[in-house]
DNA sequence: GCAGACGTCA
């Protein structure tokens, strides 16, 4: 009997077969006696996703066998319930497996709590576990995993006196492993594969080379993950001379290589790729996809969208998203109605990413109809989302939105807050940014470093000297988080701007990261406002050998010259703009849509749709007060649009002027 | 027991 039932199991390949078996036979009353047919049925049910079910089974169950613990354990770790996994182990009243401490070493690791892991040590001597290797390999890749936290570290270099004891336990899980790892007398391809990918994941590619290079047999996760460690930090010039010397290759490694170069805007040699490989997927698809959307060529995305064989929901959201990215919403709404025919279900993710393409540039209208849909309303529920529409109604300039859709949500996390502080401090709503830090503290929820930069920025608006100082400190000080140049350029225009250059200057030396052009260039700009000539030229030396290319510093630095009626140094700067070959500066944005507007009123345009101008003719609208111009999508562009419309710019004028 | 590739708010 058993054995056709176990049989019957085996043929379940949905989750509803699974259940209507299951109650058919606790109907008939058949199973309670045997332990491998309920260990078939949780272990169904897990793989199913359904641990809730397995969990019932599991305890129904009165005598629980280690194999029972097992499947119910590894159940929750295949399906990412680290924290359930682990307490069920607590609960354990029989002597584990070795698997079963290997999946609990695996959620250990994925949850970083490396104290945890390291208390697993006695116990695995206990069961005589310490020269298993599956234990071993499991314990390294724990270990390995626990070697990025840094919120150890924070805790640590917080402390007034560290003693040995804190010393000792700072070794980070990495080092842990590594020592592991030099003791083992047999490693195997696990136990290397692992090391080497906990360097990658630190970023420490010349470890990881070292210990790859002494690697005695590599096997195709070795080489991939090397792979894929080089094109993360995006040097494909190593990738591919590892992938020319790989003995073999599957997808995932061309899929790497494709990745790699569409990341670095190398399309021709991605689809080089791409069209040589010999078996393609959905990914290979939907990267190449992915990669001609974001350089806006949609023309070939979609081409290839569709030729493509099979789509996933991400090739979906990647080409609906593209449309919307590049402004043009009404194709992007299209796309949605023929995605909605598909009837794929659709997921939080899709929803994310659909909104956080339209809100880039403001389309509203997609995100309301595929929200109001009622498969999209189900995610309203999902705080991500929501806080993703609060985003998106803040960049659509509809603050009130905004904040309604903020004060519906009840349960408003760290990043609810942020993205409302962020929103109301680009509106220079300062009172209110700061208003809604100040509760943030109050109830007790933790800013992270994008929170203050909300606040600071809204100092910023605001001209709040004394709050951004304050802020500032607080942020490093008290919640210890290492500031960006972000922080650092909008502390630098908060001080400079209301006159405390000195302090600016000081705080820019004091910097732990090399500073960027944005923050010299906060500094230059409030030497300018307030005509101090020294720290400008100090400001400007340093613009000049990060970024020699940009002619707005040099016209900066001549303009302050000449308010002093420094001659000779307007004219030393005029050639060292002919000598470094500058060419005026045409990268800002607006510029390059305000040439783009030329094309259409001087060529051809006839490849161009209503929705594109409509987009590039509204942006313009905002940046630049285009006179006269009402948005309607049936004005002919030629009619509307003049040329001389587009110098409003006083960066202009001084372009014009110098050159 | 190890790895990798596509869409995610501030």
């Amino acid at each position: 009997m058993n054995q056709t039932v176990y049989h019957l199991l085996h043929t379940c390949k949905t989750l509803k077969r699974l259940k209507s078996l299951h109650a058919l036979l606790l109907v008939s009353g058949s199973i309670d006696s045997s332990d491998l047919v309920l260990n078939k049925i949780i272990r169904l049910y897990s793989r199913f996703g359904a641990t809730d079910y397995a969990r019932n089974v599991f305890d129904e169950i009165t005598e629980r066998n280690p194999f029972l613990w097992n499947s119910m354990i590894h159940g929750y770790v295949e399906n990412s319930q680290h924290t359930e996994a682990f307490s069920l182990f607590r609960d354990m009243d029989v002597t584990p497996l070795n698997f079963t401490v290997s999946s609990i070493l695996k959620a250990l690791g994925r949850l970083k709590w490396l104290r945890v892991g390291e208390g697993m040590f006695g116990l695995i001597w206990k069961c005589g576990f310490c020269f298993d290797l599956l234990v071993q390999n499991s314990l390294i890749d724990c270990f390995m995993r626990c070697g990025e936290v840094d919120c150890a570290r924070r805790v640590f270099d917080g402390l007034e006196e560290k003693d040995v004891v804190s010393w000792n336990s700072m070794l980070s899980g990495l080092e842990i492993a590594r020592e592991l790892f030099d003791s083992m007398h047999e490693k195997n391809v696990v136990s290397w594969t692992s090391v080497i990918c906990g360097y990658v994941r630190k970023g420490d590619m010349v470890e990881a080379r070292n210990l790859f290079e002494a690697m005695p047999t590599k096997d195709m996760a070795a080489w991939n993950v090397m792979i894929s460690g080089y094109t993360d930090v995006g040097d494909m010039h190593t990738a591919s001379s590892l992938f020319e010397a790989m003995p073999f290759r599957d997808t995932g490694t061309w899929n790497l290589m494709i990745s790699g170069y569409c990341k670095v805007g190398e399309l021709e040699r991605a689809r080089k790729y791409f069209e040589q490989m010999p078996c393609t997927n959905v990914v290979s698809w939907t990267m190449m996809i992915d990669g001609y959307v974001k350089s806006g060529n949609l023309h070939e995305a979609r081409y290839l969208f569709d030729e493509m064989p099979e789509k996933n929901l991400i090739t979906w959201s990647t080409m609906i998203g593209g449309y919307a990215k590049n402004g043009k919403p009404s194709a992007a709404l299209e796309l949605f109605k023929s995605f909605k025919k598909q009837g794929l279900e659709l997921d939080e993710t899709f929803i994310l990413s659909i909104i956080s393409a339209c809100s880039q540039l403001g389309i509203v209208d997609t995100v309301e109809s595929v929200m109001s849909d009622d498969v999209g309303s189900r995610y309203f529920s999902d705080t991500r989302v929501v806080n993703s529409l609060i985003d998106l109604y803040a960049k659509c300039g509809n603050i009130e939105k905004a904040s309604q859709v903020f004060e519906m949500e009840d349960k408003k996390d760290f990043c609810c807050y942020s993205t409302m502080i962020v929103a109301f401090a680009n509106h220079g709503l300062v009172e209110k940014a700061v208003y809604l830090f100040e509760d943030m503290q109050r109830k007790n929820i933790e800013p992270d470093e994008v929170t203050f930069l909300g606040v600071l920025s809204a100092c910023n608006h605001g001209g709040l000297v004394n709050e951004g100082r304050r802020y500032f400190k607080q942020m490093t000080e008290e919640f210890k988080i290492q500031p960006t140049e972000k922080h650092y350029a909008c502390m630098v225009d908060i001080l400079g701007r209301s006159g405390f250059l000195e302090e600016a200057h000081e705080m820019i030396l004091s910097m732990h990261v090399a500073p960027t052009s944005a923050v010299w260039g906060a500094m230059l700009a409030a030497s300018n406002v307030h005509r101090n000539v020294q720290m400008a030229e100090i400001a400007a030396s340093e613009l000049f050998k990060i970024e020699p290319e940009n002619s707005g510093n040099y016209i900066l630095l001549s303009n302050i010259y000449a308010a002093e009626g420094r001659w000779h140094d307007v004219a030393r700067v005029r050639s060292l703009i002919r000598e470094h070959h500058v060419k005026k500066n045409r990268g800002s944005s607006w510029i390059e849509l305000a040439s783009a507007v030329h094309e259409f009123v001087m060529g051809d345009f006839s490849h161009v749709d209503a929705d594109r101008i409509c987009f590039i003719l509204s942006l313009l609208n905002e940046d630049m007060k285009l006179s006269g111009y009402t948005k309607n999508k049936d004005l002919h562009p030629i009619s509307t649009l003049n040329p001389s419309y587009l110098s409003l710019s006083s960066d202009t004028e001084m372009d014009e002027e110098l050159f």
